[in-house]
DNA sequence: AACTCTCCATACGCTACCGTATGCGACTAA
DNA sequence: TTAGTCGCATACGGTAGCGTATGGAGAGTT
């Protein structure tokens, strides 16, 4: 009994991982409703007996979709600034600077479209839209500490945070296309507006 | 014949336009995927003969959707805006002011979750995506020439704009709570900071 | 009264997908 | 070798929704 428990665990999350990356592509290409199991079965040239077993229904699928996309999403931008050893102000910049790149580097897959996904997704289903309502609270909080290091008020703070919080969502959901010339300069400048002293 | 095409024309779209408005509805609730016609049927006490009397298919519906959305959005936050007659620093405030207040306002019905849902389906739709990508870029032109009356340079007036921008439809798509003690007070902090010469 | 046109209802076949049941090869342990 | 389990394939019944075909009531026309 030991035994099969202690040989299960380690292998058999390979099939369900399998699932759950094709599940994510999916996701980001063609929001919640694209992702179905015949289709998906397809796709990974599988077929719905493996599904089955490794999962209890679709539903069982979606949760683990999501609960993987919040690991992932520990490597993602906030994280990395936090890592980073530097003043609040690099950070800060280092941020708005992530927002306009994250478009590139993640090659093909798993760029914010998954994000858009499940934001679109939350609208029809309340787990959802608490669990990204619940991120979106942390890395605006997050933010905010960002603008109290810098030395602006609990309220400033607040506002200025929301504004640069909603660029960097913003580039992702609508991605107006930047002037690709003047990138650097215009996040510079983006940056000395979210800082600047009203009282100046 | 004349005779015909003449008392059609007022008339028929009556039928046509009850389907529509529901599609606008379930769209709203649910994005593209729940605009399906028998449920729809349900939903207006209707048939699917009704339905195919009035619509080729559901891509005709759905572009009918589309065209009535492009509609409803001339009497949109922009559109309202302008038909202001003040300056320009005026109507850049009454233009975040409105972002707030549009959860609201609009009872029930058609708030931003129809921009939200269209923005979702852009995903998976190119004719969608280039439309509300020409939606965004008319918008975020707006929204800079109002910067540039007020007295900023071109690039300035640009990077500007789209953190306005940015900040009006993250208000809609992500919809932080808002200290609704201090709205009115956060929003023209927004407006300052928004406003706030650089160089100051 | 018969004819026509509009608008909608009913009935049908078809496809996609869900979830279940069952079969079946490979590998493991006794 | 044999029994058992793992991981998947195949086959099946069921539902939801699409699009079509056809009928029919009602109003207007002649």
């Amino acid at each position: 009994m030991a035994k099969k428990q202690g040989k299960k665990s380690p292998e058999s999350k390979l099939g369900r991982r399998d699932w759950i990356n094709a599940g994510l592509m999916v996701l980001a290409e063609g929001g919640v409703e694209a992702v179905r199991i015949e289709p998906l079965a397809k796709r990974i040239k599988m077929t719905k007996g493996s599904f089955y077993w490794h999962f209890k229904d679709r539903n069982d699928l979606l949760d683990a979709i999501l609960a993987e996309w919040l690991e992932l999403d520990t490597n993602g931008i906030i994280e990395q600034v936090d890592q980073l050893d530097a003043d609040p102000k690099t950070k800060l910049l280092y941020l708005l600077e992530l927002a306009y790149a994250d478009n590139d580097f993640m090659p093909g897959l798993a760029d914010g479209g998954i994000e858009n996904a499940i934001r679109a997704w939350a609208k029809s289903d309340q787990k959802v839209a608490e669990l990204i309502a619940h991120v979106d609270r942390q890395r605006l909080n997050y933010t905010k500490t960002l603008f109290l290091k810098i030395g602006f008020s609990d309220v400033e703070a607040m506002v200025r945070a929301r504004l640069a919080y909603y660029a960097l969502v913003g580039e992702l959901t609508i991605g107006i296309d930047p002037h690709q010339v003047n990138r650097q300069a215009e996040i510079r400048m983006q940056y000395d507006i979210l800082t600047c002293n009203i009282n100046g």
